[in-house]
DNA sequence: CGGATTTGACCGGCGC
DNA sequence: GCGCCGGTCAAATCCG
């Protein structure tokens, strides 16, 4: 069978409605090539035998399905590897945000100390003065695997809700007014998930009261909840049953990221953070580099181009 | 009506 | 031992 000289142009249209619509599905895929590739025959080629014609379209159509077949495989790995990098990047994130780890609980004098003095000055290790005499204590506090980290989030002058948007979600369950600072600390746990251990605690900056300080405590033990916010997102990606997007049981929360608003509108609920500080302007960067990775739109988009330029690779190769 | 928030009470660590 | 203080609990309240 010379048939190969026609594949050629298959592969052609085929990448090219790939490109159109990267989340179709694979029958439906097939039969759309089959009617493209009808007109496309009888303009190139001499009209063949009917019975020829039959043949050639159902050896294509074995192609298609096996292109297809190959294009799933080739993203069931990138998913793979993608999921595997995103893992990566969360953890380095995480570990990236503070340098130190030190048991949370017993920080009193040393955090008191500390917050005298100007607290927007460094990021991270601002409770760290003295480990010793916590090493020297009872070993019973192995909480040593919790990581402290700090963000600073400057608001507008008049908002006075104590609210951080970090995409996760945050249940208060308390609120003190301490010592060494008039304005009142805000206590949150993580609630997307109910085993995780992460706590949140918010309090406006003793220098800047525009500035809100949040201070984390432990390590999320589930994804982050935006990918799961997106509407839509479960569709998108599901090429050979391959969940690109982590799925959690439970109802899609309400999550808004602050990062798409960066200009302030005047809506005193929400606290809408300016990106001036260095500090802030990391944070949303960072967020926005995990939002990206979310994005179905934008991994559907990824998917297309890469499995095109693949598929333009392989026939360079073999045909 | 169920989940989230508020807020006073309570607990445990620490310093004197 | 006692009081101070930060952190947490849980009943009451709010809200969609």
């Amino acid at each position: 069978m010379d048939y190969s000289s026609w594949v050629d142009t298959s592969l052609d249209l085929n990448i090219s409605s790939i490109r159109v619509k990267s989340e179709a599905p694979v029958d439906a895929g097939r039969s759309g090539m089959a009617k493209e590739l009808k007109p496309t025959f009888m303009d190139f080629q001499t009209k063949p035998s009917s019975k020829e014609e039959t043949g050639a379209l159902v050896e294509e159509l074995n192609r298609v399905g096996e292109e297809n077949r190959k294009l799933t495989e080739m993203l069931t790995v990138m998913c793979e590897s993608y999921n595997a990098l995103r893992g990566q990047l969360m953890d380095y994130m995480s570990k990236n945000g503070e340098k130190d780890r030190l048991a949370p609980s017993k920080k009193r004098k040393s955090e008191s100390s500390h917050n005298n003095n100007n607290n927007i000055a460094m990021n991270g290790n601002s409770e760290s003065s003295s480990t010793d005499e916590e090493s020297s204590k009872k070993p019973r506090e192995e909480i040593i695997k919790d990581k402290i980290s700090k963000a600073y989030v400057r608001t507008e002058a008049g908002d006075t809700s104590l609210t951080v948007k970090d995409g996760y979600q945050w249940r208060k369950y308390g609120q003190k007014v301490t010592r060494d600072n008039p304005s009142p600390r805000a206590y949150f746990k993580c609630s997307f998930a109910p085993s995780c251990p992460v706590k949140k605690k918010v309090q406006r900056s003793i220098d800047d009261q525009s500035v809100l300080v949040a201070t984390y405590e432990g390590e999320h033990n589930h994804p982050h909840p935006s990918m799961e916010a997106t509407p839509g997102s479960n569709r998108s990606l599901t090429l050979g049953s391959v969940p690109c997007t982590a799925s959690l049981a439970s109802s899609g929360p309400t999550i808004t990221l602050d990062l798409t608003k960066p200009k302030s509108s005047n809506d005193d609920k929400s606290s809408k953070p300016r990106t001036d500080t260095p500090e802030v302007r990391k944070f949303l960067v960072e967020q926005m580099a995990s939002s990206l990775t979310k994005d179905p739109n934008f991994t559907a988009a990824l998917v297309a181009a890469i499995s095109g330029r693949m598929f333009q690779q392989n026939n360079s190769e073999k045909w």
